[in-house]
RNA sequence: CGGGGAGUAGCGCAGCCCGGUUAGCGCGCAGCGUUCGGGACGCUGAGGUCGGAGGUUCGAAUCCUCUCUCCCCGACCA
């Protein structure tokens, strides 16, 4: 490609209100432009690291027996209904009604679609396991894009599912997953780590995270140093105390004058954080009250409260509601509430003596029990883990670190299959729901995180296998000296039928211009001509990650990034284990 | 949805409090000339509904009201 062609040009400045490095210097290099909130085109630059992303992963889905297809962006509203997503996922699902005024969705994923194709497709036991993919637009309108590609409304998605007979078949086809999705982070050049999940909005068993580390993460990760543990802190567990042996003491109450918050309170009474309890409101969906407790110096965990308290999502509480229950705001405790749904944590079952609200302003109750003083309907682990709790596993202090996500794997089970119907015969005759598997990659979030994790102070440095070309060719100090130029042309022919890929700076800029604009849009090799290079009949060489440079004779160019090339594609090549 | 910030030339910004020349500066862009290995220099030039609507005023980028959009933090989220 010929930069005087190109179509495309990089800015000096990024935008002012771009923050993060990937969506300044994606901006910059001219990889992408924004047209709306979340909303992104992909210049022919940023299209082409797609496009190359992409085939790494179509040939490692492939490598484990996947065939891709393509399934529509709109569906009919019918069609969720009956898996009663319909309903149950809130406005990030796009609705709206054709000129027949039916009502229709913007596709935010595709289980629908992948359960009624299986329940028209297989019938037969015979016809199993299959693996289908595609790679395909979808829309969510997020209540928040940030962050350029990190997190956008429309973007393109792998996404695969996997049809099994049972739940083994499952496992073998979610294993399978797993090692592929290694492999295209691995060749990639990206450094992550894989984590337990939340299963969220898809429902179903099981679900793991491939997350690339990165101060600009959304989420944050618990790791166990010693390597035995990691999960996603929504649901990342820890090693409890062991229960306290100390006899219930006699109910108290004690004045607290403006002790409305934990802090305030131990303050107050000089006791530990932890000889509190703490009371946290919300409302479910459902409508019902749930009342959280948990000791105070644990925070709780709204994702496995959710799970507890078996609703599908929870607000705060307002006051009103809070009263209504019997409780105070500031001074609550489930001792004497009505209505609600008490959710205890094993914290405060474990730990005897508490000090908790008394519901009245102003005053607290010492000695509270679990058991004695009021009752839980659940007991559970609703605690957030965080950076030094003690591993689950071995006991070791927890590292917490952001993440992005740049890839999950579920196992939805028949969560799809059962409601739609999507079922087969066995050999005996018997029907049985297809037990399903889904597994994403977002290809402009992958690249975006990529460019997170590979850039400096001067631009981009993309992985070999990723680059938008492998060369950046300069021809400099033009004007009234052809010879650069020509000699440059003779190369860029040389370099392009040898398959390897020239992005040509044939413009009449001069050379500060041009070893920016190499630096920025970051191809893994440089290339300069000159009269001072030419003089010895050489060409310049630097990698993109060298500090130096060296000089080669214009007849072993082509050799040599040849060899430097596949060195650092070997480098990539997926199978690496760290 | 809550909190904060911002919309003035392609990009980065000043001007706004305290209304008053023809709305400015840097970069970029076009032409000519000189330069030519780390974002050159000179001259000439093009480019603006000051986000939009309404209002106050003799007069509005500037003051008031409403509204749209974008960004950041939070809530939310495969």
């Amino acid at each position: 490609m010929r930069m005087s062609h190109l179509f495309g040009r990089t800015l000096r400045d990024a935008p002012g209100d771009a923050e993060l490095p990937s969506h300044r210097l994606m901006l910059r290099s001219a990889l992408i432009r924004p047209l709306g909130a979340g909303i992104y085109s992909l210049l022919p630059i940023g299209w082409r690291v797609i496009r190359k992303i992409e085939g790494i992963i179509r040939e490692e889905i492939d490598a484990i027996g996947g065939q891709e297809m393509m399934m529509p962006v709109v569906h009919p509203a019918d069609l969720w209904r009956e898996s009663g997503r319909y309903d149950q996922v809130g406005p990030e699902l796009a609705r709206f009604q054709d000129r027949g005024e039916r009502d229709m969705v913007l596709a935010m994923t595709h289980e629908e679609v992948v359960t009624d194709l299986a329940r028209q497709e297989i019938g037969s036991y015979r016809q199993l396991p299959q693996l289908i993919y595609h790679l395909q637009t979808k829309w969510r309108d997020e209540p928040r894009s940030r962050g350029g590609l990190i997190r956008v409304r429309e973007f393109t998605m792998k996404d695969s599912y996997s049809l099994d007979l049972d739940e083994a078949g499952l496992d073998v086809s979610y294993r399978n997953h797993w090692r592929a999705y290694e492999r295209i982070f691995r060749r990639c050049g990206l450094r992550f780590v894989v984590v337990g999940a939340d299963t969220g909005m898809m429902g179903g068993s099981a679900s793991h995270e491939f997350m690339a580390l990165s101060p600009h993460g959304e989420d944050i990760v618990l790791l166990c140093p010693t390597g035995d543990y990691a999960d996603n802190q929504e649901v990342a567990t820890f090693r409890r105390d062991a229960p306290a042996a100390e006899a219930p003491l006699p109910m108290e109450e004690v004045e607290t004058p403006n002790a409305t918050t934990i802090q305030k309170l131990a303050d107050f009474l000089d006791v530990p954080l932890s000889r509190t309890a703490k009371a946290v409101f919300f409302r479910g969906d459902s409508g019902r009250f749930v009342f959280a407790v948990i000791r105070g110096d644990l925070d709780v965990n709204e994702t496995k409260l959710r799970k507890a308290a078996g609703e599908n999502g929870l607000t705060p509480a307002t006051p009103e509601e809070i009263r209504a229950v019997g409780a105070e705001p500031g001074y609550g405790s489930p001792v004497g509430v009505r209505d609600a749904l008490i959710v205890a944590d094993e914290s405060v079952r474990d730990s005897p003596n508490l000090v908790a609200g008394a519901n009245r302003p102003g005053w607290h109750l010492r000695n509270v029990n679990l058991g004695r003083d009021y009752e839980a309907q659940v007991v559970a682990d609703i605690a957030s883990a965080a950076a030094g709790f003690p591993c689950p596993v071995c006991g070791t202090p927890l590292a917490a670190e952001r993440a992005i996500e740049v890839g999950n794997i579920f196992k939805i089970g028949t969560r799809y299959s059962e409601p739609m119907g999507a079922t087969y015969l066995d050999a005996e005759g018997r029907s049985h729901p297809i037990v399903m598997g889904c597994y994403g990659i977002g290809s402009g979030r992958l690249a975006a995180t990529v460019v997170e994790q590979h850039h400096d102070d001067r631009g981009i440095a993309w992985p070999a296998s990723i680059a938008p070309f492998h060369v950046s060719l300069l021809a400099l100090g033009g004007g009234n000296d052809a010879a650069p130029t020509e000699a440059a042309d003779r190369l860029y022919d040389e370099l392009t039928a040898a398959g390897i890929e020239v992005l040509y700076d044939d413009r009449s800029d001069r050379a500060g211009v041009k070893f920016n604009d190499a630096d920025l849009i970051g191809c893994p090799l440089r290339l300069s001509v000159s009269a001072r290079t030419l003089a010895n009949g050489q060409a310049e060489l630097k990698p993109r990650a060298a500090a130096e440079s060296t000089f080669l004779p214009l007849a072993e160019v082509v050799p040599t990034v040849r060899g430097l090339l596949d060195g650092m594609m070997a480098g990539l090549d997926g199978s690496r284990s760290d």
